[in-house]
DNA sequence: GTACGACCTCAAGTTAAGTTGAGGTCAAAC
DNA sequence: GTTTGACCTCAACTTAACTTGAGGTCGTAC
């Protein structure tokens, strides 16, 4: 019962927004593996909409590509992934995402206090807490700036 | 009254847990403005580990270099800056936060939606929303996807 | 029959925020 | 008097997530 409706690389980027560059760099990382037609053409399923369209949720609450092939991996392997997969990915996002504002929520919290003193020094302020830093997303390589090291007494 | 009391920049780089490498990259962007001793080492103000710590806490917030540059230049030019100045910087930041936390509660809501129908298709689901988009951060050229384009109906 | 648009590959460029390394100075300690 | 540690400069590398460009193939529309 699979219907001819395969679509092309453009195609897809019309439904999902992302430019057709970008698909073609998902697949050559893994993200998404269409056929080819005589041509050499991609040809996508369907359902690879919906595959796209995780990834832009996933990268909007902060997953690396890498994370996200990982996730992926969760998926069904041989028939297309059906509402209860995906529900299943969708809640470790819920928990992600909880993570996330509580952590800015300390933050804000810690901030009043600086508001109050005016002082914006780490440890005085207690703002600033090194289990906080690892949420920070960033590029490039600034690994874990947290950690052991105490840092010292300020000012 | 401005006793002998400049710092080495290892000194500040132990105060603050930045690395060497960092502060010099600091300087070079024009974060801060070391003066030389006679061998052409950099010495530093007391007052600069406020100033590299209130770095660290906006990296953490989310701003680029390039923000916190703007938001530093809003400090005093002659004087030090004094806990109203700084004061005055932390409020934009709470500000800013709420926004953070605001977009990441709409997210978990639309997701909670998505969790009952498992569907995690984009406009169907109303998650995803463009408005969000911009708030993402990520590295690299990837501008605007969000914008005036309508992304279709669909599946 | 040729111009156009959509597609292809592969290599190289882009950005942010640093890091790493080579090669060199200077002062204090042994 | 040489070794050690802290500092200096400048250039090149790193990572993520793409984009851009050159050079080439198809199929359809005029």
């Amino acid at each position: 019962m699979a219907r001819t409706t395969l679509l092309a690389i453009g195609d897809l980027a019309r439904r999902t927004g992302l430019s057709v560059s970008a698909i073609r760099f998902y697949e050559a990382r893994g993200l998404v593996h269409p056929m080819r037609n005589g041509a050499g053409q991609r040809r996508f399923a369907r359902s690879d909409i919906r595959r796209l369209s995780f990834i832009l949720i996933a990268q909007q609450i902060g997953l690396t590509l890498e994370e996200i092939i990982a996730e992926l991996a969760r998926l069904p392997e041989g028939r297309a992934p059906d509402p209860s997969d995906w529900q299943a990915i969708s809640r470790s996002f819920r928990a992600r995402l909880d993570r996330q504002i509580a952590a800015l929520e300390r933050t804000r919290d810690r901030l009043d206090g600086c508001i109050g003193c005016g002082c914006l020094s780490l440890n005085v302020c207690a703002l600033y807490n090194p289990d906080d830093r690892a949420a920070a997303r960033g590029s490039g390589p600034r690994y874990v700036l947290g950690g052991t090291d105490e840092p010292g007494a300020l000012v």
